[in-house]
DNA sequence: CCAACCATGTAAGCTGTTACATGATTGA
DNA sequence: TCAATCATGTAACAGCTTACATGGTTGG
């Protein structure tokens, strides 16, 4: 499973869609990072197809194939990603954004996992920095990687904002 | 030339290594995002020497295959790849780490690039969240987009805060 | 002497990119 | 009627991942 079968299954669950309707998702949000074009999306959506998680149905008419849907299959390969331990930030906001919309607990403890893998990982980047490997390095090199420790509290610093969004509701 | 070959020839050119000094740096410093394994990387080189950007030479003893040098070619692909305006910034970050470490007016007219490269993904970011598109989707994939735009703040912040390490030297 | 590391590769398989192709329908 | 958009694909190609394979050398 890539990471465009996972965005795909998630937006089928949220409600049925045609191929062109899930394409046109990727080409008009920021979910575009995860695909481009009709050439990754449709031979994904076959192969969730082939391996059950989705199927077809409600052909709007003669012409269009229509609608996928999601299988039981599916939603529990859905269910098992989404609680699997967070190791990639990019990934887990995939799973965020697939949060059921009314679990106050599971948000705030989904937050929590990534805040904290978030300052995990910012950790990781000050001990190299700290390490005998990073004082060899140019300082140019050592700066680009304070790009990333910056980048990783701030993502921490979002789940915290995010916390306190979904405390008071 | 992929992001890949772009981190190779970088190294290269900083100084001659061996393939496998080559295959240390990604896997014992951050620079490991760009690659994972003798497997990607020993091809890679394969086609930068094809390509004529690098050589090898210097073979240590009998068994080692020596040391990849950049050719003339090489410093010129080089060249033009780090000339080219910032589309992405995690390439544009790799480009700086291989900026030429004296050059000051460089280094700063770069990080005002990257800057402004930055904020306007951001506001791109904004825009989208105050249009139309944005509103009808769950509150959780708008914040979802919002991490997005906190990342990529974070990113414009950086690179002021370099230029001011850059400008009192 | 044996494990760990130096040093270099190959091969299968999967995915994504790019570009091309097709045909129906709708609005001006 | 003609362009744009709806709607769905195919095919070539390049790249990365994973796993396997091969030998030499060094330290305990």
């Amino acid at each position: 499973m890539t990471p465009l079968n996972h965005a795909l299954l998630g937006l089928i669950r949220a409600h049925p869609r045609s191929g062109y309707a899930l394409l046109k998702v990727f080409e008009t949000t920021p979910m575009g990072s995860y695909s481009s074009s009709p050439g990754s999306i449709y031979p994904a959506l076959r192969s969730l197809e082939k391996a059950g998680l989705v199927d077809v149905r409600d052909p709007r008419d003669a012409r269009g194939k229509g609608l996928y849907h999601i299988t039981a299959a599916g939603r529990a390969a859905l269910e098992q990603w989404m609680s699997a331990p967070i190791v990639d930030l990019d990934e887990a906001l995939l799973r965020f954004a697939f949060l059921p919309e009314d679990d106050g607990p599971a948000i705030r403890a989904f937050l929590d996992a990534f805040e904290a893998a978030a300052d995990a990982q910012a950790s990781g980047l000050a001990a190299f920095l700290a390490s005998d490997a990073a004082t060899g390095m140019t300082a140019k090199s050592r700066i680009a990687v304070e790009h990333g420790r910056c980048r990783l509290t701030a993502s921490a610093g979002w789940a915290r904002a995010a916390k306190r969004h979904f405390s008071d509701e």
